[in-house]
DNA sequence: GTGAAAGCGCTAACAC
DNA sequence: GTGTTAGCGCTTTCAC
């Protein structure tokens, strides 16, 4: 016998006349138990024990206006920032009893708009990370689920931000603490907020430190379009490279490596995001740690919080800190002692 | 106004009133187009587009028994193997017009089906990746929904398969052409089926060649593991390892690096999935591809053809390739002369 | 404390 | 061709 012959699923009614009740009793005894008599519930409960029932959430919804489905929108799962944080979101909607609709979006803003308009009748809210849709677009996608984002601001939509300057200025006062003057920076998609934010702090720090910075790119944030990067960037007469992220950081890395030149005595490097791989690299990357993970648990906890409350509440964006794990790519720049 | 505050969603009555028809005009405006007459359909559809009506899934669902819903059980978002997969499984069921349900059970086999039985009435199927489960309990879980298994067999469940056994032949063979004679292969965990399929035909292969084989583990699938596998196997005097998969090879590599032992020159490393760091690494890591991202698609549809089929149909498992990619990590045995 | 009944939004007979 | 109606499985008044 396949699957496809399963026997009708069994109902609420079904229980109810298993255990001598009205529907309406097992429904209490599930939702209110309280207010129900002990005995009858658990006549109830054992029926509907014994015949394996399960309620139909998309009745119950139908009913409550409540779907218990969360929607994740990610723009690319196979960039290796996001499967933490779809594993952190996973696991922190499972335990709040909800499911997770996920879709991929392959970084294209008008599916991103469309995806929404058609998950938000069957979710309580959705998840939108890294958008890269416009405010307008965002706005009005808001006007028709609740929305939440991760690591994108928007007026009036609460968000589980990235500190990704704190990240950053780490990051740029390391290097000019080993002694380095002169960096280059490998931009990240135009479009991109996280680019926007990681570059105007590092263009902050170092003014302030009085580190010159020059600037490439945009490049697409892939370890080819590291290996591309990497040549324009020792052309530069830098002795520091700060990539986008890890992804560009490997690619600059694995040319660097190819052309002979020595991470970090000849030259620093330093990558965004620690994805699992930084670590392996060799040297293992420099680079600063994005807590991807605790930022989908954080988005699904503050959907939830949201759904719950009346609308126009109090401020409630989260801020998670960023912060730089010191590794292998980074020393002090040729010429200067190691000490 | 946050978005909590939206209004009440526009139903099918609303669009009848607006287009002075009836519900089920248009109803069957969006559903079979043909059998309403042309400017009715019109009315219909353009009342439809000026309030933004969308059909409610789950209300049709409740009469209609699809839910539109497909599930997707994998072990471990965070496994690079992954990610390829559950992108291939969501695009196709996006294109589809299907949602995606997705649980990640932290490779617990009870987690496992424990999340079958609460998804079953919320979706059409569910597809179970590298299921950890007894064949009992599948069976079980086999029951409530419609279940397809990729990368696992079962009675009387379809699967998408992958040709490891394949893959595991051709990495042999190769070794062995290169001049290998003593290898060792280091076990993935003992439950699991890819191991048993990569183990078997590492040993058949091996065996049929007059390669001694022996054996370590099992190890977790992971980096870490790879790292202390190391160790163990150099002490195993072979010139060849194979490992369960990349994230193992990819933690001995770092390993023998580490201790100075030179991979091809002194010993050749073989790993398994080929995941995007597979190429990254230094040096790049032989490796079997295993189509990822085409076994989530393949799933998608061959769950949704089971849907549509009758039960007890013709066999309909699907088999996809694997292949060895050579690339640096493996050449001749020291001694033996390169070309 | 429990049951009857009215829908939630929709599709699928069944009339007209 | 189109409208009316009976539910899908459930929660929630409202009586009792």
């Amino acid at each position: 016998m396949r699957g496809a012959q399963r026997k009708r699923a069994v109902t609420i009614n079904d229980v109810a006349a298993a255990a001598g009740t009205s529907i309406s009793t097992v429904s209490r005894a599930f939702h209110e138990p309280d207010i129900v008599r002990a005995d009858t519930r658990e006549r109830a409960l054992e029926a509907a024990a014994a015949l394996g029932y399960t309620p139909n959430r998309a009745a119950r919804g139908l009913i409550t206006g409540r779907t218990a489905n969360v929607g994740l929108v990610v723009p690319d799962v196979a960039n290796p920032f996001f499967p933490a944080l779809i594993k952190g979101a996973q696991a922190r909607a499972r335990a709040r009893d909800h499911a997770l609709l996920l879709v991929d979006t392959d970084e294209d803003p008008n599916t991103e708009a469309q995806v929404i308009r058609g998950m938000a009748k069957q979710v309580d809210g959705v998840i939108a990370v890294s958008s890269r849709m416009s405010d307008r677009a965002l706005a009005e996608v808001a006007q028709l689920t609740t929305l939440v984002l991760v690591n994108r601001r928007a007026v009036d939509v609460p968000a589980v931000l990235l500190d990704m300057a704190g990240g950053m200025r780490q990051a740029v006062e390391h290097l000019h603490a080993l002694g380095h003057r002169r960096c280059v920076y490998l931009n990240g998609p135009r479009a991109s907020w996280s680019n926007r934010q990681r570059r105007s702090a590092l263009r902050a720090t170092s003014k302030r430190l009085g580190m010159t910075v020059s600037e490439l790119g945009p490049f697409e944030p892939s370890y080819d379009a590291g290996v591309l990067a990497a040549d324009l960037a020792l052309a530069e007469d830098a002795t520091a490279i700060v990539a986008y992220n890890d992804l560009v950081a490997l690619g600059v890395n694995a040319r660097l490596a190819a052309r002979g030149v020595a991470v970090p005595d000849e030259v620093s490097l330093v990558g965004f995001d620690d994805i699992q791989f930084a670590s392996m690299a060799s040297p293992p990357l420099t680079t600063v740690a994005v807590p991807a993970a605790a930022a989908g648990r954080d988005a699904v906890d503050l959907l939830l919080e949201t759904i719950g409350h009346a609308p126009g509440g109090e401020r409630d964006d989260h801020q998670l800190r960023t912060e730089l794990r010191v590794r292998h790519s980074t020393g002090p720049p040729p010429g200067r002692p190691r000490a």
